[in-house]
DNA sequence: ACTGACGGGACCACCCGTTCAT
DNA sequence: ATGAACGGGTGGTCCCGTCAGT
């Protein structure tokens, strides 16, 4: 019975991304998630206390992917801007992958904004980012690839432009193609940081 | 009675306004909104016809002010960089005159996502920020200013650099001084964009 | 003024005689009627105290109507059962003139069972119509065209006749060609009660 | 668990046509049917999705009574008029069983003329009905003991009559003995179908 | 005669979370 | 661990009728 356990809660994990991400969190009842997991309202709440906490776990599965995502970029980088232009690149990929899944984004800063508890949940990740871009630009900066220029501030600029592009792929995906504008923009202002010859 | 009805009007729309501002669209209901405005239901229902209708009734009147504010700026610019700069600079005031309003811009994005009406409504004014930028890096490479660039990609990272810092400082307002970080960041931008000497 | 009003008053019983026979009285709200005879609210309870009270109105212009066709074809009858099936035969235009009005039928009998006021205008005609057909009957023994039976139940069984068609008419008016099958409903129950020869 | 559901549900029911029979569909309230079951308003959503469906359910609940009572009739039958004599003197007992839930005829044919799926479960048993009668006059035709009518139109007077009769009882009870007059009623429509001797 | 803003109240639908019974 | 029944409550919508004003 552990295993069909497991499977049930799955069941209901992905269910639940999939009317997130379609409908929004407030307009998605309990009773869906369960009727598109194929399960009982008993089993959801025997999985989950609340709504809530299904939405937090579902949010703490996406920020260690983006995490893990960030992780094996670094260590596949040869020099500072090489990775960045990289980086850029490959949302190509994970945009293609998210699919659908894309607006959950929203959901979390929707959520984060009004619960406590998703409040901490999403702002910590970004923080982290914050840190990680900030050593990158240093590195940068030190490797002699990005001129000399205040590390943090670089680094609130790339954070910003990432969660600006993000917003607008959730909104308006058909208006543009995204991964490649961000792709230029990226370029731009890599030319803008480096070392002028 | 012709100004007691536009009064009660706007009693209502700040009274909204102040409330999806704190507690969401979806959480707050519109029994609380004639509440706070001191009207009944009857009244809310004679005004708009949907609580749908009274938050474009908002979103319009918001995006109408950033427009304005835009406008504005643009008439008094000496060249381009400097535009760009004090726009950069009056976002401390702007801030400040929002307020508490400020997390309406999230609540827009995230209703803008479920409902078409809203999406409309939300989505144009970002073409035409869009096409505003474009016009100005246009401008700016014709004055000098600024170096030869594709003046639409760079018009992309402006307006995702503005809706990321936006988005970050209704979710973490606490977490830094934005209007500065923006300032700097900006600078650092026009730095990076301005013909070489 | 005068003029004004009069025709303000019709503007709103024909809207209210559409709408109620389209929609049902209970689903027509005075807001609908108002607005279909474009006229406010304010004009509607200056003429009528309640929507009740419209339909009452409504009601008694309606059940004139048929006196009216009655007696016509009273006075146009040469002997008893010639009148009936000339009646019958009527009935082709009354239903075409009718039109989409028919359905008002329902609407006051379910309103009937409801309202004493309704039920006390709604009644009152059939029995007149009960002592219509009696003497009609009677009529009919004494100039012998009808053979000897009890004139009362004989008017019963017209009066539930017509009732029954006209119920169901109302509920599937595609479904049979109801004046046609009327007339020889009643050409079928004339040879019945037709003195034999 | 099981049970106490079944005993839920038939409350429901049982609550619903005393208060639909009593004051109407429309004025009947959800609240007060779960009120008057003593079940609160989530069973109540629990068992139906909707007012309306639970109206389907007592619709089709009454037609499977007429059509076993009619079923029941023929089984018993000796010759056809005598048959139809008896159905008509039984109605005294239906009257009296059916007791202040006789409306609900009127409440089925007010709201089969405004919703399709009630309209749907009306009329169906009405051609039923029809089908059922001309076989009942082909089979008294093809005893000897009704004259060489057209069967068809012999059917139509019957449902009629039924419905007229039906309509009135609903309308008026009090107004007269309509038990009596439909035996009268019948008995002088036989005669005048009857094999004349 | 007519306007239209407004009050107050209700209704249906639905929902979340819990409790029994398995 | 899961399923079905249930409790209590709210949300948006709408409606009828009034009345101050024109």
């Amino acid at each position: 019975m552990q295993q069909r356990s497991e499977e049930t809660r799955q069941n209901l994990i992905a269910a639940a991304l999939g009317l997130f991400a379609q409908d929004g969190y407030d307009a998605t009842s309990v009773a869906q998630i369960c009727q598109a997991a194929g399960v009982s309202k008993g089993a959801f709440y025997h999985h989950f206390s609340t709504k809530q906490e299904l939405f937090l776990e579902l949010l703490g599965m996406w920020m260690g992917q983006i995490d893990a995502k960030l992780e094996e970029t670094t260590d596949a980088m040869q020099n500072v801007p090489h990775g960045l232009l990289q980086m850029a690149e490959s949302t190509r990929d994970v945009l293609r992958l998210a699919d659908g899944r894309l607006p959950m984004f929203l959901e979390f800063w929707s959520q984060a904004r009004l619960e406590p508890a998703v409040w901490q949940a999403t702002i910590e990740p970004y923080r982290r980012y914050q840190a990680y871009f900030t050593k990158l630009i240093e590195q940068g900066i030190a490797e002699g690839s990005i001129r000399e220029i205040d590390p943090a501030v670089a680094a609130r600029l790339l954070v910003s432009l990432a969660v600006g592009f993000l917003l607008q792929c959730v909104l308006d995906p058909q208006g543009e193609d995204w991964a490649r504008v961000l792709g230029q923009s990226v370029q731009l202002l890599l030319d803008g940081l480096a070392r002028r010859g």
